[in-house]
This record gives structure tokens, sequence and C-alpha cells, in this order.
DNA sequence: AAATACCCTCTA
DNA sequence: AGAGGGTATTTC
């Protein structure tokens, strides 16, 4: 009797295909195998096996099963998991998860090895180095000479006498092993109180969720960093994974896990090198590592028993991923932790709507950080009615801005002003005819950027030298850079304050983790007087010196309207004005408003998040939006617009119609165009007791885009664009 | 995703 | 006819 493999291969495909298992090849679940697709060899894992029953249609043979770690069963789980919930392809998950296993691997390095043979002519430095290539692991040449303190010549001449002799080895990570009983940092009552009861959640053992609640500067990383300590000392083996939303703030957090664990641990995130990648993907594999620091796609390791999840920041948005395999990270890692019987930590200052409630409820278990650490008090907050009192005619800095920064330079500490926007000004117009500079066939905007001198897109990252003259009417010198950017108010500081030493903190300035780095240490070290930040530098950093904090633009994130533009604008303004004051310097911070009056802005100045908090809340339940009620996005783009208006109709009249499910559009989306593809969107409403996901596919199953309409289900969207 | 099967137009 | 090209289909 023989066995069928489904064989899931990491690509768009509907399902898992099925392949003949050679007599002998033993596979098992989860490993990798080598399988034919049509002409070509493709990598795959294998998810089931069954005895194959007669009258099958004949299957290609699986080739080969790799000589390569097995994809463990809460990986596989939560891949299909995924897939299901996104109501997208398993392929799709897995291709993130296989991201590490396919990277190239990195080229064997030389180490060596005693050989027995006794030097002719034994030195005091010789010995030394035998004694540390008899001690530890094998070394290369280099390591050897550095931990036996002699010079590389040394090590050079027993080679060659014979002595010592080189072997090639394939490089394999060592990740240290995390030491949990090293004495940890000094708690507050207040976070001793967190640390205990999350001691005590994890001890229980299985799937538990609670919500780390505390302002910026309580000290919440030393918090979860001890519940990380009680699940690595409990099992010789468990394995721990802190989830950041973004890359620069990775730097920050490897190195407080390093002090406290004394060892180096591994960091996952786009910018890793691949035989990095593939180091820390076989390590994770293998159980030799225990502690994992990345941003979200961290969450598709192959972690063979994972204890607890911290998702560190979780109200932020960049743990959405909105392109190709649309997932929220936050919400995958509670779903994770789930499948692996782990425990996990959201934690924030500003936590979503969602986990609040969640937490509300007591679904998840809610432990607040009321002290910011040591001495710091939170910083005094004051709203700048720009009303009354405006900037100057092509400025934007206003006046009590500007006279509270110099009083601030004038003591020797630190502005940061934050301003969510790249560039120098987001519009370029043409003052003889109005024209406004787009990208070709896309709605967006063309941003300008000085450094560059070039009109960027940051939709589709077209870019283009500023042109001399209008290209819709030819007017000369007509062009003029409306509304202000980071590279706008840094020019502006520097004319104010042509002593002081300013930086500009955006993606475009900080392209790397290195630089991110970098940056952060100057402006920690003092090097810098005035740092004009995108929310790039607004997240996690703490600056000692940094006593004033300027919002440029307190309502840009009010403008879109959309559901969470309150509570984004909140979220990401508490963060911006908690960076300042730390240490024993109070700081304050100012924030440039048009609508004072507005909620979000009277909750920030009275530092009264839960007030704020309750008042959205009611506005959601009321209206049965998210976390009351969710949501699900359908965009469907099409080159020929005739075509996409018949498509969406269609899929109109196809929508299920399901008890507590309502279904919006079609509506063209607000950037109706994007490369030259028109955008409609549906936007689909449901209670909480529907399984949403469930809905989305039985509508998507019953309609069949044309093959150059594409249609993308995103399940609780962030993005209404 | 990527190879290929298909179906047009254009050249000669 | 056959090349060239863009697009739809298929892959266990």
């Amino acid at each position: 009797m023989s066995r069928i493999a489904s064989v899931l291969l990491p690509m768009p495909l509907p399902e898992a295909f099925d392949y003949a298992e050679p007599d002998g090849m033993g596979l098992e679940v989860g490993d990798q195998v080598s399988v034919p697709l049509g002409p070509r060899w493709l990598r795959g894992v294998v998810t089931a096996l069954r005895e194959a029953v007669g009258g099958n249609r004949p299957l290609k043979p699986v080739a080969e099963r790799l000589d390569e770690p097995r994809l463990p069963p809460g990986t596989l789980e939560f891949i299909q998991w995924a897939a299901r919930y996104a109501v997208d392809e398993p392929g799709q998950p897995l291709a993130i998860a296989l991201r590490g296993a396919r990277a190239p691997k990195a080229r064997p390095v030389r180490v060596v090895d005693l050989t027995g043979v006794s030097p002719a002519r034994p030195t005091p430095a010789r010995s030394r180095v035998l004694d540390a290539a008899a001690a530890g692991p094998p070394l290369s040449p280099a390591d050897l000479a550095r931990v036996a303190g002699v010079s590389s010549g040394v090590v050079k001449a027993l080679i060659e006498e014979g002595v010592l002799t080189l072997r090639l080895v394939e490089a394999q990570a060592r990740f240290e092993e995390p030491d949990p009983s090293r004495p940890g940092a000094t708690l507050n009552p207040s976070q001793a109180a967190a640390a205990v009861a999350l001691r005590a959640m994890l001890a229980e053992g299985g799937f538990n969720v609670a919500l780390l609640d505390g302002v910026t500067g309580s000290g919440k990383t030393e918090v979860y960093l001890e519940a990380a300590a009680a699940v690595l000392a409990a099992d010789a083996t468990a394995q721990v994974l802190i989830l950041l939303p973004e890359i620069a703030l990775t730097q920050a957090v490897i190195a407080r896990v390093a002090t406290r664990f004394g060892a180096a641990t591994a960091e996952w995130h786009s910018d890793v090198a691949p035989p990095a990648r593939r180091r820390v993907w076989e390590a994770v594999a293998g159980g030799r590592c225990r502690i994992v620091v990345g941003a979200r796609s961290a969450l598709f390791l192959p972690f063979t028993n994972l204890a607890l999840i911290v998702v560190d920041e979780e109200h932020d948005a960049s743990f959405k991923q909105e392109e190709g395999f649309i997932y929220h990270a936050r919400d995958l890692a509670v779903a994770r932790g789930k499948i692996e019987d782990a425990g996990v930590i959201l934690a924030s200052a500003t936590p979503s709507l969602e986990s609040f409630r969640n937490a509300e409820t007591g679904r998840y278990r809610w432990l607040r950080l009321t002290a910011r650490h040591g001495a710091a008090t939170l910083p005094d907050i004051a709203l700048i009615d720009l009303r009354e009192t405006p900037p100057d005619a092509g400025r934007w800095l206003s006046p009590p801005l500007v006279k509270a920064m110099g009083e601030t330079f004038a003591r020797g500490e630190q502005t940061l002003l934050f301003l969510n926007r790249r560039g120098y000004a987001p519009l370029v117009l043409c003052k003889a005819c109005g024209e406004r500079m787009t990208a070709p066939d896309t709605d967006s905007w063309l941003v300008e950027h000085r450094y560059s001198g070039r009109l960027v897109c940051h939709l589709t990252g077209f870019s283009m030298p500023k042109p001399k003259a209008c290209p819709h009417c030819g007017a000369h010198d007509s062009l003029v850079s409306i509304g202000p950017g980071v590279e706008r108010v840094e020019e502006e500081a520097r004319s104010l304050f042509p002593q002081a030493r300013v930086a500009v903190f955006s993606s475009d300035t900080v392209y790397d983790a290195r630089e991110a780095r970098r940056l952060i240490e100057a402006m920690a070290d003092g090097q810098i007087d005035i740092l004009v930040a995108t929310q790039a530098a607004a997240k996690g950093h703490n600056f000692p010196s940094l006593t004033l904090v300027g919002v440029v633009d307190a309502d840009l994130g009010l403008r879109g309207g959309d559901l969470r533009a309150a509570e984004r604008t909140y979220q990401l303004l508490a963060q911006a004005t908690g960076r300042a004051g730390r240490k024993d310097r109070p700081g304050r911070a100012l924030l440039q408003t048009w609508a004072p009056e507005h909620a979000v802005m009277q909750a920030l100045a009275a530092q009264d998040r839960d007030a704020f908090v309750a008042a959205e809340m009611a506005e959601r339940e009321v209206a049965r939006l998210p976390p009351f009620g969710r949501l699900a996005a359908v965009i469907a783009s099409g080159l020929d617009p005739a075509q996409l208006e018949a498509f969406v109709q269609g899929m109109a009249q196809a929508a299920p119609n399901t008890p507590g499910v309502a279904v919006y559009g079609p509506a063209d989306a607000p950037l109706g165009l994007i490369r030259g593809r028109r955008r409609k969107r549906f936007l689909v409403r449901a209670d909480r007791t529907v399984d949403l996901s469930a809905y989305m596919a039985a509508w998507r199953a019953r309609v069949k885009p044309p093959a150059t309409i594409r249609v993308a289900i995103d399940i609780d969207p962030y993005s209404f664009l």
C-alpha cells in the first residue's frame, strides 16, 4: 500500500497538491520536499499523508525529501489558520514562513582543530592557544587568536607546523543560551505588581492574554522581560518572541534583552541579510534559539516550543500588513498563542480599542502601570490655537512654539518637532494654471523632496526631477510648494536658530537599522539640539535631555475622517508627547491645532486617556463598529473602467444575504487610480457573532473575476483608501 | 509564480 | 505562413 502526500507550495495556489510518496521515503507531515510542478521543480511542505485508495488519477511522485528542518505542527496549523482568516491561499503565508528556509546559506567557515601533535617549540603564547582550542567550541583562526589573547601569527604558525589543522564547517549560528537567573532591573511597586501577575498567569500555563497598559515611560519593557525570564527559567526549551512595530526599535530592545539575559538574541525583519536570516530560521526550528526580537513576519517562524509572545506597542498600525498577504500581526499573535498554548502579552501606553474592549470584558487580563519610571513626571501638554497665534506667512511654527524652542535651546536641552510627513512639501501646483502634480496614471500628489531635488510619489515610488516649467501649461517658474514636510520644518528651524544643530529623522534620512541607531545615539548623546521627525522617531526611544516636543500639525491625522482617525491621532500624539521629559527633567509638549475644541485635542491636553477612550467607545458602540462589530473591505482594481464597473455590479448582486451582515458599496476608492488601475471598494460590517472570514470566502467563491481584475479582501481593515 | 497555450496583428 | 506580442490558463 502506498501513500499520497499533500504538498503545500509557497505560491498563490488554491490548495495543497497531491503527490505519490515513493516507496521507502518515509515522509512525515511538516517535511520539506522537492516536487515537480509542470516543467519545474519546487520546494514545498507536506501538510497531510493518507493511504492511496484505488481509482486515483496517476500522481507525480515526490522527488526528494530535503535535508532541512521539518515545519513544526504548530507552525503548519498557524499557516492554515492565517490563510483561512485572511481569506487567501494557504501558499501565501507558507511563502512568508519559508522565507528563512529558502534564503542562501552562509559560506562555510574555517575552524581550527587540534591534531594531537605537540609544538616543537612551546612558548607561553602557544600554550594559551592550545588551551583555548582544547577548552571551547571550534573557533575560526581569528577568533582563536582573540580568545587566547595572541596575535594571528601565532595561530598561523601552529597551523603551518601541523599542531593545528583547518576544517570547513557550515556556519551555524551560536545563539547564546539566555540566563534568566541574572538579576533583572529594579522594579517600582507598580511594575513589580504587574510582573507578579504576569508570572502567575504564565505559571498557570496554557493560552492566556494580558494587556500591559502603562503610560509612556512607565517601564513596560522591564516588566515583560521579567515575564520572559519566568518562562525561560521554567522550561529549558521554551522560546520567546518579542514583536515590534518598527525595525528602528529592534536594536534598542535587543540591547535590553542582552543586558537582562547576558546573551545575544536573534533579530528578524526585512533588513536582516539572507544568510543571517537562514541561520535564525534554522536555529529557531532546531530549538537552538530561545529569544527572537523581530517585526511582524517573525510570527511565521518555525518555533518548536513557543511559550510567550510579546507584542510591544500593540496599538501600532505598522503591525498591519497592507500588501500581498494582508494580516494584522497583533491579531495573528493572539491566534498563534492559542495554537501554541502560549502566553501573549500586549503592551502599550495607548491600547487599541479592540484590546481595551477585551480587557474590559475580562477576555484579557488587564495590568496597569501607573507611575512613570524613576523620578520622571508626565510632560505638561498645552494646545496652541493656530487661529489666535498663526505662524507668519510661509512659516509653520507659531510664535508660542518658537518661543518655547528658544527657551529650551538656551537651557541646553533638546526639542523634538513632530510632523508625520516626509519630504519638503506634500503638494506642488502651478500658480498659472492650477495643475496639481501627480504621478502618471495615479491619483496621489507628488511630494517635493529638496534633498534629492525630485518629486516623489509615496504610493508608487515614481519620481522625477522637479521640472522648470509646468508640464500642463508650460509656464516657467510657476510651480509652488504647498504645505510643510519635515525638510521644510528643518529649513525653518535652521533659519530661526542658526547656532542650533538640526537633524531630520524620517525614512528618507534613516534608511536602515544602522543609520537609525546612529541618529538615535547622536540624539541621546546630546549632539543634536532640534530633531525634526516623522513617526519613525516618535515611538519608543528615550532621550534624557529632550524636554520639549512640538507637534507641528496635530490635526493631520484627523483629516481623513475614517473610522480610526481619532483613535490613531490620539495614539500617535500621546506617543509623541510622551517623549518629553524623562529622567529628572520635566518636559512639556505643545500641539499646534486649528481645532482645539476637538475631543482628541481636549483629551490630550487634559491627559485623560480613559475619558477619550470612553467617548470613542460609546460612538463605536452606537454605530456597531469595531470593537463592537467587525469590518472587512474588498478592493477590486482593473485597467478597463467599464469592465471593472460591470464586475463590481455583479459582485454586489452576488453578496450572500446573511443576518447580521451589511454590505456597502461598490464605491470609488479615495485613491481611485493607482498605476493606471481604477479601484472600487466594498465595505462589509458584521456582528461579532458572524464568521466574517467564512462570509467573505463564500462571497468570493460566487464570483469569478476576469483575469485582468484583481480582488483583494482585507479583514479588519485599517486603511480606508 | 511561472511556464505555456492561445489568439490576435503585422510583415513579407 | 510565421514571427511577435500580450493575455488567459494550468500546474497534483
